[in-house]
DNA sequence: CCTCCTATATAACTAATGTTATATTATATA
DNA sequence: TATATAATATAACATTAGTTATATAGGAGG
Protein backbone atom coordinates (compact mmCIF):
# COMPACT_ATOMS: atom_id res chain seq x y z
CA UNK A 1 0.00 0.00 0.00
CA UNK A 2 1.23 3.65 -0.37
CA UNK A 3 -0.52 5.75 2.17
CA UNK A 4 -0.40 4.61 5.86
CA UNK A 5 -3.44 5.37 7.72
CA UNK A 6 -3.23 8.05 10.25
CA UNK A 7 -6.57 6.89 12.19
CA UNK A 8 -7.02 3.07 12.45
CA UNK A 9 -9.93 1.21 12.36
CA UNK A 10 -10.33 0.39 16.16
CA UNK A 11 -9.48 4.41 17.15
CA UNK A 12 -12.94 4.83 15.19
CA UNK A 13 -15.11 2.11 16.38
CA UNK A 14 -13.50 2.82 20.47
CA UNK A 15 -15.04 6.34 19.62
CA UNK A 16 -18.01 5.59 18.69
CA UNK A 17 -18.36 2.82 21.49
CA UNK A 18 -17.50 5.94 24.30
CA UNK A 19 -20.31 8.13 22.44
CA UNK A 20 -23.16 5.36 22.84
CA UNK A 21 -21.66 5.05 26.63
CA UNK A 22 -22.37 8.94 27.36
CA UNK A 23 -24.96 9.76 25.32
CA UNK A 24 -26.71 6.77 24.02
CA UNK A 25 -26.63 5.53 20.18
CA UNK A 26 -28.24 9.19 19.22
CA UNK A 27 -25.24 10.51 20.27
CA UNK A 28 -23.26 8.81 17.87
CA UNK A 29 -23.02 10.57 14.50
CA UNK A 30 -20.25 10.73 11.98
CA UNK A 31 -19.45 14.04 12.48
CA UNK A 32 -19.67 13.57 16.79
CA UNK A 33 -17.12 10.32 16.21
CA UNK A 34 -14.64 12.76 14.04
CA UNK A 35 -14.89 15.34 16.85
CA UNK A 36 -13.98 13.08 19.33
CA UNK A 37 -11.18 11.84 17.58
CA UNK A 38 -10.20 15.40 16.32
CA UNK A 39 -10.10 14.25 12.61
CA UNK A 40 -12.98 14.88 9.78
CA UNK A 41 -15.66 12.43 8.65
CA UNK A 42 -13.48 11.01 6.27
CA UNK A 43 -11.38 8.44 8.15
CA UNK A 44 -14.64 6.40 9.11
CA UNK A 45 -15.70 6.60 5.71
CA UNK A 46 -12.36 4.88 4.68
CA UNK A 47 -12.65 2.12 7.34
CA UNK A 48 -16.59 1.69 7.09
CA UNK A 49 -19.09 1.94 4.11
CA UNK A 50 -21.65 3.40 5.54
CA UNK A 51 -23.32 4.25 9.34
CA UNK A 52 -25.13 0.83 9.29
CA UNK A 53 -22.25 -1.25 8.95
CA UNK A 54 -20.49 0.68 11.78
CA UNK A 55 -23.87 -0.15 13.91
CA UNK A 56 -23.03 -3.71 13.40
CA UNK A 57 -20.04 -3.45 14.65
CA UNK A 58 -20.64 -1.43 17.81
CA UNK A 59 -23.81 -3.95 18.56
CA UNK A 60 -21.20 -6.97 18.78
CA UNK A 61 -18.65 -5.04 20.62
CA UNK A 62 -21.30 -4.00 22.87
CA UNK A 63 -22.19 -7.91 23.24
CA UNK A 64 -19.00 -8.86 23.84
CA UNK A 65 -18.40 -6.22 27.06
CA UNK A 66 -21.76 -8.07 27.56
CA UNK A 67 -20.35 -11.38 27.79
CA UNK A 68 -17.20 -10.11 30.18
CA UNK A 69 -20.03 -9.11 32.29
CA UNK A 70 -21.51 -12.54 32.49
CA UNK A 71 -18.37 -14.30 32.19
CA UNK A 72 -17.17 -13.28 35.37
CA UNK A 73 -17.11 -15.79 38.51
CA UNK A 74 -19.26 -13.65 41.20
CA UNK A 75 -20.44 -16.83 42.86
CA UNK A 76 -20.09 -20.28 42.21
CA UNK A 77 -23.08 -20.57 40.56
CA UNK A 78 -22.30 -20.63 36.62
CA UNK A 79 -26.56 -20.12 36.06
CA UNK A 80 -26.24 -16.90 39.09
CA UNK A 81 -23.32 -15.73 37.31
CA UNK A 82 -25.08 -15.33 34.06
CA UNK A 83 -27.75 -13.64 35.12
CA UNK A 84 -26.43 -11.32 37.80
CA UNK A 85 -24.08 -10.03 35.14
CA UNK A 86 -26.46 -9.71 32.93
CA UNK A 87 -28.91 -7.58 35.57
CA UNK A 88 -25.52 -5.31 36.18
CA UNK A 89 -24.78 -4.63 33.10
CA UNK A 90 -27.84 -3.61 32.43
CA UNK A 91 -27.34 -1.12 35.60
CA UNK A 92 -23.86 -0.23 34.77
CA UNK A 93 -23.83 0.13 31.24
CA UNK A 94 -27.17 1.77 30.78
CA UNK A 95 -26.96 3.31 27.12
CA UNK A 96 -25.20 0.18 26.05
CA UNK A 97 -28.07 -2.38 27.19
CA UNK A 98 -31.00 0.47 25.77
CA UNK A 99 -28.56 0.29 22.43
CA UNK A 100 -28.79 -3.65 22.34
CA UNK A 101 -32.14 -4.28 24.00
CA UNK A 102 -34.45 -1.07 23.92
CA UNK A 103 -33.83 1.48 21.62
CA UNK A 104 -34.48 -0.46 18.20
CA UNK A 105 -36.17 -3.12 18.82
CA UNK A 106 -36.85 -4.04 15.33
CA UNK A 107 -32.58 -4.66 15.22
CA UNK A 108 -32.30 -6.69 18.09
CA UNK A 109 -30.57 -9.72 17.17
CA UNK A 110 -33.26 -12.21 18.38
CA UNK A 111 -30.85 -15.08 18.10
CA UNK A 112 -28.84 -13.69 20.78
CA UNK A 113 -31.60 -12.98 22.74
CA UNK A 114 -33.60 -16.43 22.62
CA UNK A 115 -29.89 -17.99 22.61
CA UNK A 116 -29.57 -16.65 26.01
CA UNK A 117 -31.98 -18.58 27.28
CA UNK A 118 -30.17 -22.02 25.64
CA UNK A 119 -26.64 -20.77 27.35
CA UNK A 120 -28.50 -20.45 30.69
CA UNK A 121 -28.99 -23.98 30.11
CA UNK A 122 -26.45 -25.32 28.48
CA UNK A 123 -23.93 -23.68 30.98
CA UNK A 124 -26.21 -25.31 33.39
CA UNK A 125 -25.86 -28.16 32.41
CA UNK A 126 -22.45 -28.17 31.96
CA UNK A 127 -22.20 -27.65 35.69
CA UNK A 128 -24.13 -30.16 37.39
CA UNK A 129 -21.94 -30.48 40.30
CA UNK A 130 -22.87 -27.00 41.41
CA UNK A 131 -25.86 -27.16 41.80
CA UNK A 132 -27.17 -30.65 42.33
CA UNK A 133 -30.46 -30.10 43.01
CA UNK A 134 -31.41 -28.80 39.46
CA UNK A 135 -31.27 -32.35 38.52
CA UNK A 136 -33.61 -33.50 40.83
CA UNK A 137 -36.38 -32.36 38.47
CA UNK A 138 -37.23 -33.84 35.25
CA UNK A 139 -36.25 -32.28 31.86
CA UNK A 140 -39.58 -30.04 31.56
CA UNK A 141 -39.12 -28.89 34.91
CA UNK A 142 -35.41 -28.09 34.29
CA UNK A 143 -36.62 -26.39 30.90
CA UNK A 144 -38.97 -24.62 33.26
CA UNK A 145 -36.45 -23.59 35.53
CA UNK A 146 -34.26 -22.02 33.11
CA UNK A 147 -37.28 -20.58 30.92
CA UNK A 148 -38.68 -18.72 34.34
CA UNK A 149 -35.29 -17.72 35.78
CA UNK A 150 -34.67 -16.05 32.57
CA UNK A 151 -37.74 -13.91 32.41
CA UNK A 152 -37.19 -13.27 35.63
CA UNK A 153 -33.64 -11.74 34.91
CA UNK A 154 -34.33 -9.97 31.77
CA UNK A 155 -37.44 -7.94 33.81
CA UNK A 156 -34.89 -7.36 36.60
CA UNK A 157 -32.31 -6.02 34.19
CA UNK A 158 -34.88 -4.11 32.32
CA UNK A 159 -36.44 -1.90 35.67
CA UNK A 160 -33.22 -1.28 36.99
CA UNK A 161 -32.09 0.09 33.73
CA UNK A 162 -34.57 2.72 33.92
CA UNK A 163 -34.36 3.26 37.17
CA UNK A 164 -37.80 2.06 38.32
CA UNK A 165 -36.78 0.26 41.24
CA UNK A 166 -34.75 3.11 42.70
CA UNK A 167 -30.91 2.48 42.45
CA UNK A 168 -30.19 -1.77 43.36
CA UNK A 169 -26.76 -2.55 44.77
CA UNK A 170 -25.39 -5.72 43.75
CA UNK A 171 -26.07 -7.68 47.16
CA UNK A 172 -29.66 -6.43 46.75
CA UNK A 173 -29.72 -7.63 42.54
CA UNK A 174 -28.47 -11.49 43.72
CA UNK A 175 -30.49 -11.63 46.52
CA UNK A 176 -33.37 -11.24 44.20
CA UNK A 177 -32.16 -13.54 41.96
CA UNK A 178 -31.17 -16.26 44.48
CA UNK A 179 -35.01 -16.11 45.59
CA UNK A 180 -36.78 -15.89 42.38
CA UNK A 181 -34.71 -19.27 41.10
CA UNK A 182 -35.35 -20.97 44.58
CA UNK A 183 -39.08 -20.30 44.20
CA UNK A 184 -39.03 -21.39 40.56
CA UNK A 185 -37.50 -24.73 41.78
CA UNK A 186 -39.24 -25.33 44.58
CA UNK A 187 -42.66 -24.93 42.11
CA UNK A 188 -41.22 -26.92 39.94
CA UNK A 189 -40.54 -29.89 42.92
CA UNK A 190 -43.75 -29.60 44.09
CA UNK A 191 -45.60 -29.52 40.64
CA UNK A 192 -43.84 -33.48 40.18
CA UNK A 193 -44.51 -34.05 43.46
CA UNK A 194 -48.12 -33.83 42.11
CA UNK A 195 -47.77 -35.72 39.15
CA UNK A 196 -49.52 -33.21 36.88
CA UNK A 197 -46.42 -32.86 34.44
CA UNK A 198 -47.64 -29.87 32.48
CA UNK A 199 -51.27 -28.66 33.43
CA UNK B 1 -65.38 32.98 18.10
CA UNK B 2 -65.25 33.49 14.40
CA UNK B 3 -64.29 30.71 12.83
CA UNK B 4 -65.01 26.69 13.67
CA UNK B 5 -62.07 24.64 13.44
CA UNK B 6 -62.20 22.13 10.44
CA UNK B 7 -60.04 19.65 12.50
CA UNK B 8 -60.34 19.26 15.98
CA UNK B 9 -57.95 18.31 18.65
CA UNK B 10 -58.73 14.66 18.61
CA UNK B 11 -58.98 14.11 15.42
CA UNK B 12 -55.12 15.14 15.46
CA UNK B 13 -54.59 12.98 18.35
CA UNK B 14 -56.40 9.93 16.74
CA UNK B 15 -54.20 10.61 13.62
CA UNK B 16 -50.85 10.76 15.59
CA UNK B 17 -51.95 7.38 18.22
CA UNK B 18 -52.74 5.42 14.72
CA UNK B 19 -48.95 6.16 13.20
CA UNK B 20 -47.42 5.10 16.09
CA UNK B 21 -49.74 1.92 16.01
CA UNK B 22 -48.60 1.41 12.82
CA UNK B 23 -45.25 2.71 12.34
CA UNK B 24 -44.14 3.40 15.84
CA UNK B 25 -43.04 6.63 17.50
CA UNK B 26 -40.51 7.44 14.31
CA UNK B 27 -43.16 7.45 12.35
CA UNK B 28 -44.92 10.51 13.64
CA UNK B 29 -43.96 13.49 12.13
CA UNK B 30 -46.14 16.39 11.35
CA UNK B 31 -46.09 16.14 8.40
CA UNK B 32 -47.46 12.52 8.43
CA UNK B 33 -50.26 13.34 10.56
CA UNK B 34 -51.22 15.95 8.49
CA UNK B 35 -51.16 13.52 5.41
CA UNK B 36 -53.25 11.09 7.33
CA UNK B 37 -55.93 13.73 7.74
CA UNK B 38 -55.69 15.34 4.28
CA UNK B 39 -54.58 18.76 5.76
CA UNK B 40 -51.62 20.77 6.34
CA UNK B 41 -49.34 20.79 9.42
CA UNK B 42 -50.84 24.31 10.52
CA UNK B 43 -53.89 22.75 12.08
CA UNK B 44 -51.80 21.03 14.59
CA UNK B 45 -49.90 23.96 15.74
CA UNK B 46 -53.30 25.41 16.45
CA UNK B 47 -54.68 22.92 18.56
CA UNK B 48 -50.79 21.87 19.85
CA UNK B 49 -48.10 23.88 21.03
CA UNK B 50 -44.96 21.62 19.80
CA UNK B 51 -44.40 17.89 19.29
CA UNK B 52 -42.96 17.64 22.85
CA UNK B 53 -46.69 18.25 23.89
CA UNK B 54 -47.99 16.17 21.73
CA UNK B 55 -45.74 13.27 22.88
CA UNK B 56 -47.17 13.62 26.56
CA UNK B 57 -50.56 13.73 25.34
CA UNK B 58 -49.93 10.45 23.43
CA UNK B 59 -47.98 8.67 26.41
CA UNK B 60 -51.08 9.53 27.92
CA UNK B 61 -53.45 8.18 25.55
CA UNK B 62 -51.76 4.67 25.57
CA UNK B 63 -51.16 4.66 29.35
CA UNK B 64 -55.46 4.74 28.98
CA UNK B 65 -55.37 2.04 26.47
CA UNK B 66 -53.06 0.07 29.03
CA UNK B 67 -55.24 0.53 31.66
CA UNK B 68 -58.31 -0.52 29.54
CA UNK B 69 -56.20 -3.82 28.54
CA UNK B 70 -55.54 -4.48 32.28
CA UNK B 71 -58.88 -3.83 33.66
CA UNK B 72 -60.53 -6.12 31.61
CA UNK B 73 -61.91 -9.77 33.40
CA UNK B 74 -59.79 -12.53 32.12
CA UNK B 75 -60.21 -14.34 34.93
CA UNK B 76 -61.55 -14.42 38.94
CA UNK B 77 -58.35 -13.03 40.03
CA UNK B 78 -57.30 -9.02 39.68
CA UNK B 79 -53.69 -9.44 40.16
CA UNK B 80 -53.51 -12.00 37.35
CA UNK B 81 -55.95 -9.80 35.08
CA UNK B 82 -53.39 -6.72 35.51
CA UNK B 83 -50.47 -8.97 34.71
CA UNK B 84 -52.18 -10.37 31.75
CA UNK B 85 -53.27 -6.82 30.48
CA UNK B 86 -50.00 -5.73 30.46
CA UNK B 87 -48.17 -8.68 28.77
CA UNK B 88 -51.22 -8.72 26.30
CA UNK B 89 -50.86 -5.24 25.47
CA UNK B 90 -47.13 -5.81 25.19
CA UNK B 91 -47.78 -8.58 22.12
CA UNK B 92 -50.72 -7.23 20.68
CA UNK B 93 -49.77 -3.21 20.92
CA UNK B 94 -46.65 -3.54 19.99
CA UNK B 95 -45.36 -0.03 18.92
CA UNK B 96 -47.26 1.30 22.01
CA UNK B 97 -45.49 -0.67 24.20
CA UNK B 98 -42.41 0.35 22.51
CA UNK B 99 -43.28 3.81 22.88
CA UNK B 100 -44.20 3.50 26.72
CA UNK B 101 -41.20 1.79 27.87
CA UNK B 102 -38.49 1.20 25.48
CA UNK B 103 -38.22 4.00 22.85
CA UNK B 104 -36.89 6.66 24.86
CA UNK B 105 -36.44 5.06 28.52
CA UNK B 106 -35.02 8.84 29.76
CA UNK B 107 -38.89 10.21 28.79
CA UNK B 108 -40.44 7.05 30.49
CA UNK B 109 -43.04 7.86 33.52
CA UNK B 110 -41.39 6.28 36.44
CA UNK B 111 -44.24 6.79 38.51
CA UNK B 112 -46.26 5.28 36.36
CA UNK B 113 -44.06 1.89 36.14
CA UNK B 114 -43.18 2.32 39.60
CA UNK B 115 -46.59 2.92 40.46
CA UNK B 116 -47.65 -0.20 38.45
CA UNK B 117 -46.24 -2.75 41.75
CA UNK B 118 -47.95 -0.31 44.42
CA UNK B 119 -51.41 -0.77 42.20
CA UNK B 120 -50.81 -4.37 42.11
CA UNK B 121 -50.46 -4.27 45.61
CA UNK B 122 -53.32 -2.35 46.13
CA UNK B 123 -55.69 -4.07 43.74
CA UNK B 124 -54.52 -7.87 45.43
CA UNK B 125 -55.56 -6.15 48.81
CA UNK B 126 -58.72 -4.50 47.97
CA UNK B 127 -59.79 -8.06 46.89
CA UNK B 128 -58.61 -10.43 49.40
CA UNK B 129 -61.53 -12.82 49.52
CA UNK B 130 -60.56 -13.92 45.82
CA UNK B 131 -56.80 -14.91 46.90
CA UNK B 132 -56.98 -15.90 50.64
CA UNK B 133 -53.98 -17.46 50.46
CA UNK B 134 -52.51 -14.24 50.20
CA UNK B 135 -52.81 -13.05 53.66
CA UNK B 136 -51.61 -16.26 55.12
CA UNK B 137 -48.04 -14.46 54.46
CA UNK B 138 -46.58 -12.00 56.58
CA UNK B 139 -46.57 -8.51 55.11
CA UNK B 140 -42.85 -8.44 53.93
CA UNK B 141 -43.49 -12.08 52.08
CA UNK B 142 -46.79 -9.90 50.76
CA UNK B 143 -44.94 -7.46 49.23
CA UNK B 144 -42.05 -9.36 48.06
CA UNK B 145 -44.77 -11.67 45.91
CA UNK B 146 -46.33 -8.49 44.63
CA UNK B 147 -42.59 -7.26 43.58
CA UNK B 148 -41.34 -10.95 42.49
CA UNK B 149 -44.33 -10.98 40.33
CA UNK B 150 -44.49 -7.42 39.03
CA UNK B 151 -40.39 -8.06 37.77
CA UNK B 152 -41.27 -11.07 35.96
CA UNK B 153 -44.18 -10.25 34.22
CA UNK B 154 -42.14 -7.18 32.59
CA UNK B 155 -39.65 -9.44 31.67
CA UNK B 156 -42.69 -11.55 30.08
CA UNK B 157 -43.99 -8.56 28.84
CA UNK B 158 -40.89 -7.31 27.20
CA UNK B 159 -39.80 -10.85 25.52
CA UNK B 160 -42.85 -11.14 23.98
CA UNK B 161 -42.91 -7.77 22.38
CA UNK B 162 -39.83 -8.13 20.88
CA UNK B 163 -40.92 -11.98 19.46
CA UNK B 164 -38.03 -13.35 21.22
CA UNK B 165 -39.84 -16.33 22.48
CA UNK B 166 -41.43 -17.06 19.21
CA UNK B 167 -45.44 -15.60 19.29
CA UNK B 168 -47.53 -17.01 22.76
CA UNK B 169 -50.89 -18.01 22.79
CA UNK B 170 -53.14 -16.52 25.64
CA UNK B 171 -53.44 -19.69 27.21
CA UNK B 172 -49.17 -19.69 27.36
CA UNK B 173 -49.20 -16.17 28.75
CA UNK B 174 -51.59 -16.98 31.33
CA UNK B 175 -50.11 -20.57 32.53
CA UNK B 176 -46.62 -18.88 32.90
CA UNK B 177 -47.85 -16.17 35.08
CA UNK B 178 -50.17 -18.55 37.06
CA UNK B 179 -46.85 -20.58 37.45
CA UNK B 180 -44.91 -17.72 38.50
CA UNK B 181 -46.94 -16.31 40.79
CA UNK B 182 -47.53 -19.85 42.61
CA UNK B 183 -44.06 -20.26 42.24
CA UNK B 184 -43.13 -16.82 44.50
CA UNK B 185 -46.52 -17.82 46.78
CA UNK B 186 -44.88 -21.09 47.53
CA UNK B 187 -41.48 -19.96 48.41
CA UNK B 188 -42.92 -16.90 50.66
CA UNK B 189 -44.59 -19.89 52.52
CA UNK B 190 -41.42 -21.77 52.69
CA UNK B 191 -39.37 -19.36 53.93
CA UNK B 192 -41.58 -17.88 56.40
CA UNK B 193 -42.40 -21.57 57.77
CA UNK B 194 -37.99 -21.92 58.56
CA UNK B 195 -38.27 -18.64 59.86
CA UNK B 196 -35.54 -16.82 58.41
CA UNK B 197 -37.41 -13.27 57.78
CA UNK B 198 -34.87 -11.61 55.35
CA UNK B 199 -32.20 -13.41 53.87
C1' DC C 1 -73.66 41.63 -0.19
C1' DC C 2 -69.54 43.28 1.84
C1' DT C 3 -65.83 43.20 5.05
C1' DC C 4 -62.97 41.15 8.46
C1' DC C 5 -61.08 37.59 10.88
C1' DT C 6 -59.09 33.36 11.42
C1' DA C 7 -58.29 28.62 10.12
C1' DT C 8 -55.76 26.64 6.75
C1' DA C 9 -52.44 26.09 2.81
C1' DT C 10 -48.17 27.08 0.84
C1' DA C 11 -43.71 27.76 1.14
C1' DA C 12 -39.76 29.04 3.34
C1' DC C 13 -36.29 28.79 7.22
C1' DT C 14 -33.21 26.41 10.34
C1' DA C 15 -30.78 22.70 12.00
C1' DA C 16 -29.03 18.11 11.85
C1' DT C 17 -27.46 14.07 9.47
C1' DG C 18 -25.53 10.77 6.03
C1' DT C 19 -23.01 10.96 2.15
C1' DT C 20 -20.21 12.55 -1.66
C1' DA C 21 -17.35 15.78 -4.63
C1' DT C 22 -13.39 18.35 -4.65
C1' DA C 23 -9.22 20.22 -2.77
C1' DT C 24 -5.15 19.51 -0.09
C1' DT C 25 -1.41 17.32 1.94
C1' DA C 26 1.86 14.01 3.17
C1' DT C 27 4.46 10.13 2.06
C1' DA C 28 6.18 6.09 -0.64
C1' DT C 29 8.66 5.29 -4.65
C1' DA C 30 11.26 6.31 -8.69
C1' DT D 1 14.33 15.60 -5.30
C1' DA D 2 10.21 15.08 -7.89
C1' DT D 3 5.95 12.83 -8.77
C1' DA D 4 2.07 10.19 -8.08
C1' DT D 5 -1.16 8.35 -5.03
C1' DA D 6 -3.94 7.72 -1.27
C1' DA D 7 -5.51 9.60 3.10
C1' DT D 8 -7.56 13.43 4.91
C1' DA D 9 -9.84 18.08 5.15
C1' DT D 10 -13.14 21.13 3.41
C1' DA D 11 -17.21 22.04 1.62
C1' DA D 12 -21.23 21.01 -0.61
C1' DC D 13 -25.50 18.19 -1.50
C1' DA D 14 -29.76 15.80 -0.35
C1' DT D 15 -33.01 14.67 2.90
C1' DT D 16 -35.71 15.13 6.86
C1' DA D 17 -37.48 17.28 10.77
C1' DG D 18 -39.76 21.07 13.55
C1' DT D 19 -41.25 25.41 13.17
C1' DT D 20 -42.70 29.88 11.32
C1' DA D 21 -43.84 33.63 7.87
C1' DT D 22 -46.87 34.74 4.43
C1' DA D 23 -50.71 34.03 1.36
C1' DT D 24 -55.40 32.42 0.72
C1' DA D 25 -59.93 31.39 1.36
C1' DG D 26 -64.23 30.77 3.53
C1' DG D 27 -67.54 31.76 6.88
C1' DA D 28 -69.43 35.17 10.70
C1' DG D 29 -71.33 39.60 11.55
C1' DG D 30 -72.91 43.69 9.98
Amino acid sequence: MNQPSVYSYSQIIDAAFDLIREKGWMGVTTRAIANKIGCSTMPIYSHVNSVDELEKALRQKARELLKEFQQHRYTEHVLLNLAFGYVVFARDEKNLFRFLYMEKPDQVDLEDVAGMKDKFYREFSENSEEVKAFWELKSSGQEALVQYTWIFTHGLAMLVNSGALGSYSDEKILQLLMNAGEAFYLWGIQKEGNGNENK
